[in-house]
DNA sequence: CACCTAAATAAGGATATTTTATTTAATGCC
DNA sequence: GGCATTAAATAAAATATCCTTATTTAGGTG
């Protein structure tokens, strides 16, 4: 049994005739008495009964009729589901991301993604930038965004934005809000970090290596899982800290902490989209990583 | 699209691998390659992604799987369902009777047939013998029993009982119950028949014909649509009538009427079973067209 | 680097399906 | 009753489809 018997059978039906069938198949006539015929030795049953003048169901014919109709309808409907999933009306996307795009700048890009994609459903999963690379071999997201490189030929790593760095302080500090610091004044401090292994910590102290300052010179009072945690125990005095200017742009604009330049101190880190070979598995997925990197969303980058 | 691409698919995602697929469905490697990049084709996605030691769904893999397993199955059910009805598992079956088959005959039958193939539902019309014939014409019903014999290559007529009509008389009547009246005493008498073309009727106009007495001859008092309204007239005292003794039995058995023999006058009539030539178009009609003809249903005979 | 596994590819061959041509069977019309 | 007409069945050849064997490719492994 297959489709294209059904298919015959069931315009043979409608029309009440082989002739007809044919003709609206662009099939020839004995084509068509060939498919009716193997689908009746199929089935065992007589589909039809054919006098001349007029071709009726039998009552295997009737109960086939009905169930023919819903298989080829069926059958069309995976056809425009599909279609569908390619032009993306529908689909889904995960995407894994570290705190500071998730927090910060997916939400933007997800939204305008959402205007111009209604029909798929986002969900985003956000943790440590070592869990989003976990995940994605999983395949348990289809995109991770995560503030370092990720090597490995499993996944492709590519940067789409920089991120700011600021050295941030207590209203109450010492420091003068705006002004500049030297490097080495850093050594000094009581500092509020995110936990090692975070992007954010990695970078800082990368930068600091660059200027010959080691990151066992620091004086670390407390680490935090949440740069928003962070902030807000610089906030209480607890100590200076260097955050995402993105994380700290707000409690800065409130007064709530002030930020300090440190001279000759290149604190900017890239921020990167991974995802894994199979990329081609999933439409959103792919149209989300390009819509990335095309129109408006490049102002994010400085 | 067909139906062997869905279920090679099936087997290549549930097995997560060509080869094992291959295997299963006893046919090679590249036969398997084949059918699913075909099917990849006609959607215009790739339904898995293929990697060395691992065969994983994409999204719209993912999607046609669940589609697929449902339309399979469907496939799948269609044959059962008929073969349901091949063997009277399933089915309907209609029935259209003249009142005496209809009110004393088919019960009993359908009775035993039903206990015989419980899943049939059988439907029963009433009617008298000319409407039988046309509701068969008209395809309304698979079956038709009738008190008269009906001619036409269209329809195939065969009788299956032999039925005796028997002349009644009020309890009050002067002639004696259980006696024998000669032919000529009849036409003395007011009678109460069924009406004219009812097999009843005819076959008691066609006995006196039998005997050079005409209808004309015979004084008829009133006509009625049913059997059991001319027994009741009867007991009413109105005249005497010829009835089946199916339906006069009870009455007799309760003294409300009672039975005279007439001499040399045989009443006896056939049954008929009528269906048309599309009888194959229905199986259980076709079994119960053979039931009338088996068994302990012979009994009926006589 | 050879070896192994699994899928893709190529080419020839086996099946299936379709077409053309013809037959059958019933209908309608002189 | 004979003849044209219509519609489906049948036969045989042509074609398309699908499958098999053999081979290639690619990645992983000892």
């Amino acid at each position: 049994m297959n489709l294209k018997q059904l298919e015959v059978f069931l315009w043979v039906a409608e029309l009440k005739g082989f002739t007809k069938a044919a003709k609206r198949l662009y099939m020839s006539q004995p084509a068509v008495s060939f498919q009716i015929q193997s689908l009746e030795e199929f089935l065992g049953v007589k589909l039809f009964w054919r006098n001349e003048k007029n071709v009726i169901l039998t009552e295997a014919g009737k109960l086939l009729f009905e169930q023919a109709k819903q298989i080829v309808a069926h059958f069309y409907k995976i056809k425009s589901v599909v279609n569908d999933l390619k032009e993306l009306k529908t689909g889904s996307l995960t995407i894994g991301a570290s705190t500071i795009p998730g927090e910060y700048i997916l939400p933007k890009l997800i939204g305008d993604f959402r205007r111009q994609f209604p029909g798929i459903q986002i969900n985003v999963r956000i943790a440590g930038s070592a869990q989003v690379e976990k995940w994605l071999l999983n395949r348990e997201i289809d995109l991770g965004f995560c503030g370092t490189l990720i090597s490995g030929k499993e996944i492709e790593c590519l940067p789409f934005l920089t991120d700011h760095l600021v050295l941030i302080a207590p209203v109450d500090h010492p420091w003068e809000a705006g002004g500049e610091i030297k490097i080495s004044d850093l050594v000094k401090e009581k500092f509020v970090l995110r936990e090692s292994g975070s992007g954010t910590r990695k970078t800082f102290e990368t930068s600091l290596a660059r200027s010959n300052i080691s990151k066992e010179q620091l004086s670390i009072v407390m680490e935090m899982g949440s740069t928003r945690a962070v902030i807000t125990a610089v906030e209480a005095g607890l100590g200076v800290s260097v955050v995402s200017f993105l994380a700290a742009r707000d409690p800065l604009l409130l007064g709530l902490i002030k930020e300090i330049r440190v001279h000759n101190l290149d604190l900017n880190r890239k921020l990167y989209v991974i995802r894994d070979q199979s990329w081609m598995s999933n439409f959103a997925a792919e149209t989300f990583h390009s819509f990335i990197f095309t129109q408006e969303n490049n102002l994010l980058f400085s």
